[in-house]
DNA sequence: ATGAAAGCGCTAACAG
DNA sequence: CTGTTAGCGCTTTCAT
């Protein structure tokens, strides 16, 4: 923070006016006479006037600034929605101060209590996979502070949310594989206490059932990472042999199942076709590209901040809670 | 930002105390007996008092948190970049602005003003691709502003810098490629106004000189993006027969020509050899794996933290501007 | 049309 | 050991 930045009590000494005078002018305020303003303007212009922000939030009660809690800076997705929160925030005005939770919840407790500590006006969360309490947001929410959830929501709090349909993107991708011709299709879970991790399991699981195949327990493994992948390899690899199909939660875990698979003599999508779940750049860099459920992160994020900014704009008005559902779709490519 | 917020104020009155008291019993000055700390801090935690961070930046004239300024948050490069510098950041105590300026200087000098408007104490940058001027750069560094640079810097300016040894990387790749036999090597290059697109350039112009290859500007694109090998498709293929080596500012592009080059018929690396630079994930997605200079995102972002962090932490003394130089490494994979 | 003063939440010098 | 006061930079009510 520099200290020798041009304050308005400075221009109004120089200029042998009072301070609110200045304030005023710098405003356009109907009370001033055209001479002061100009006055006034002309120095702040010269001299390079900049009013401070913190001054203003304090006494304004609100920062104009939007805080964002995300598992993980470095994935593809969460960096898009990202991208379309910070457009929307700063074009809107506001700026974004931005916390990585590490899939951490100890630490996603810090990050909310930063946000809070900073006066933030309202903050946008996706869950860490490892978050199984709700107190803190809830509490968050009590006192008052607008939250927008988004992809990894919280299914018992009542708060803005913005999702995709995991459900159907869990059901269209199963579906497809179940069309291609696929009888022993497994699938790659998220952890279920994450609502995405249950709903696009739950869409799996229907769409087999729907299609007359039994859902076994031994056929969805928790895996969704590139490390589990390699955790679990020769699991899959036992596995591989009964299986036409795999639904995976994400991309990157896709691709890494595909390589695993690749390696060890099996033809994707001849052996085995795989579905992933996000579209990524990635998802057309491997061979075969990727067949993959899309997700629209800028889209998101974008959606996100709108929801936040209706409730700053209307903090009275007590609108019920919304939640907005992005529908996927499946992106057809090699892999499946 | 919350109104109903419990404030020092509020602890005082109710608990009939001065405000410095209870300002003082928080912060455990010894002058205020134990009874009243008990007293206070107490009611503080049961009411869950957490101070406003805004006044204390106000009162401080220093707001404990550090802008951002970057060209484009979704490259694995950057946004590793921030998960370096978040991580150190917020572990000192600094709280993090991202302004993200879309490779645009309009929207980057406009991302400076914001942050000083809010009175960061320093401000981390990128430079994006467009900037051709850096008056707003001095301008924020000669108010005493302090300012780090990282891989994209500003020779001209006189700042703290962290780079990698980008001419050493554009030699290291050229001459492995020489080394491999490839005798017509062209180069895709990134806008050489980028330092970092001079100095690759440099690098591989040199390593060429050295092995007694003449350097050819027509072997010479500039091309640093998917959608720019998309452009400049044609006039690729036509170089195709007669080169057997590219060496590639970057992965992502990298990719797109490897990707270009097969679908044309040519073999990757035995008709060409394809060397990247950044060696994010997708490096080993692709087939052939890409060859590729190795950049480490997260550990410059943490390093420009620290030089920051010094001289935040040295107001007075006027340290040297340091430059902190990152040796890369060649990631040999199968592209080359 | 302009100024004085209070206050946003907090700290710290000064006083007692 | 505790309280009073001024001030960080700004806005706004109330006077004039």
């Amino acid at each position: 923070m520099k200290s020798t930045q041009l304050t308005i009590k400075d221009i109004a000494k120089s200029l042998n006016v009072s301070i609110s005078t200045v304030s005023r002018a710098l405003k356009d305020h109907p009370d001033i006479s055209q001479e002061t303003k100009d006055l006034v303007r002309n120095y702040a212009e010269k001299f390079n006037y900049r009013p401070n922000v913190l001054a203003l939030s304090l006494r304004r009660q609100r920062s104009y600034s939007i805080g964002l809690i995300i598992p993980a800076i470095v994935h593809h997705f969460f960096s898009s929605v990202i991208s379309g929160i910070e457009e929307l925030a700063h074009k809107e005005g506001y700026n974004l101060i931005i916390c990585q939770s590490n899939e951490n919840q100890y630490r996603e407790m810090i990050n909310l209590q930063t946000l809070i500590d900073h006066r933030v006006d309202g903050i946008l969360v996706s869950l860490s996979k490892t978050t199984q309490t709700f107190e803190h947001f809830s509490e968050a929410l009590n006192s008052g502070m607008p939250l927008v959830f988004f992809d990894r929501v919280c299914e018992q709090l009542e708060a803005d949310k913005v999702i995709t349909d995991d459900y159907e993107g869990g059901r269209i991708a199963t579906e497809y594989l179940i069309n291609k011709g696929c009888k022993n299709i497994i699938h790659l879970a998220a952890p279920q206490n994450l609502v995405i991790g249950r709903e696009r399991r739950n869409g799996y699981c229907d769409a087999l059932r729907k299609a007359g195949i039994e859902v076994r327990e031994d056929r969805i493994l928790k895996c969704d990472t590139r490390e589990e992948v390699q955790t679990l390899r020769n699991h899959i690899l036992n596995l591989a042999p009964d299986i036409d199909g795999i639904f995976v939660v994400n991309d990157s875990t896709a691709i890494a199942v595909i390589q695993v698979l690749q390696q060890n003599g099996f033809r994707i999508p001849e052996d085995i076709s795989v579905i992933g779940y996000g579209d990524g750049p990635n998802a057309s860099i491997i061979k075969p590209e990727l067949t993959t459920v899309v997700q629209k992160g800028y889209e998101m994020g974008r959606e996100s901040v709108k929801l936040l900014l209706q409730r700053l704009n209307n903090p009275a008005a007590d609108i019920n809670y919304q939640t907005k559902v992005f529908k996927p779709t499946l992106k057809i490519r090699q892999s499946a």
